[in-house]
DNA sequence: TGGCAGGGGTTGA
DNA sequence: TCAACCCCTGCC
């Protein structure tokens, strides 16, 4: 058992906004809240106050979960000096303790090639199917890993139709065979300028500008990735150009995010978001 | 119970 | 620029 004492951190929120699909919520009556993978090291939380709690193998250790939730005091300081603007300080109030998870890289990429035109609820159950058709089983337990680019590339198009992929079965069965082949150096993603590295990306089948961007956001600490989603341009459109009937192009609300949030608009969009489609339209 | 619309995007012509 | 792509969910 692990435990942890945290600020400005909600399990619930951080779990549930869509940015991460390996992870399941347990009934009110379990003991435990969530069910899911740090880094493939499948484990049990739940948070009582400031306190999480880990269940998982001996490999599960603080720095771990620290890396994966971002529960470092450089994050601390980039959450306490975010611009002041105020649907964002509003997002931040109500959602409060919502986090940027750090997720691995080909599994981030993978699950949001298979995101497109579906909703949260689709994306977990392929990431579960593909664990359980496909992946190694993780000794002592009934737990999968998420397959590697490898593993899918030496498969057909229709295994991966079978795991509910629909069309984008091809996009992630040639995406697997590009990563497989040594297509993209991850690393490197991490060091390139924006731009460079999310035209990088969308040298993946299946791979756009938005699915980049949120790649870069949730697996390459880009912070200032702006996935443009359908809500994203309905809240940016709703929120800051309220007079204009018309929804502005993406190149303009792009520049607006740069200048209201800056190098930080990453996390900006991350508030904004979920906060925008649990609490915002549900008030009106 | 069944039909229908619509959904967190990308591709290829 | 726009149709086509799968299939699940919610609604009537």
């Amino acid at each position: 058992m692990l435990q942890l004492i945290t600020k400005n951190f909600s399990l619930h929120h951080t779990l549930s906004c869509g940015q991460t699909f390996c992870w399941k919520q347990l009934p009110a009556s379990a003991s435990w809240q969530w069910q899911g993978y740090i880094y493939d090291i499948p484990c049990l939380a739940r948070q009582v106050g400031n306190v999480i709690i880990f269940e998982g193998s001996a490999e599960l250790d603080e720095a771990l979960v620290r890396r994966y939730f971002n529960l470092t005091p450089a994050w601390d300081q980039i959450l306490s000096s975010l611009p002041d603007d105020s649907w964002l300080n509003q997002a931040r109030k109500e959602v409060a303790g919502l986090r940027c998870v750090h997720e691995p890289w080909w599994e981030c990429t993978a699950n949001f090639i298979c995101s497109s035109l579906k909703q949260i609820p689709q994306i977990e159950q392929i990431n579960q199917n593909l664990r359980s058709r496909f992946g190694q089983v993780i000794s002592g337990t009934s737990f999968y890993r998420f397959p590697s680019a490898e593993t899918l590339a030496t498969l057909s198009e229709k295994d991966l139709r079978d795991c509910k992929l629909g069309y984008r079965a091809k996009h992630l069965f040639r995406a697997a065979h590009q990563v497989s082949h040594g297509a993209i150096s991850w690393n490197s993603l991490e060091q390139m300028p924006l731009q460079q590295a999310s035209c990088e990306l969308q040298k993946l089948a299946g791979v756009g500008e938005k699915v980049a961007h949120c790649i870069l956001l949730y697996a390459g600490n880009h912070l200032d990735a702006f996935p443009f989603d359908v809500w994203v341009f309905r809240l940016m459109h709703e929120l800051y150009y309220p007079k204009r009937r018309v929804m502005p192009d993406q190149k303009t609300m792009d520049r607006k995010a740069q200048k209201l949030f800056g190098a930080t608009r990453g996390i900006a969009q991350h508030y904004l978001f979920h906060w925008y489609r649990t609490c915002y339209m549900k008030s009106r």
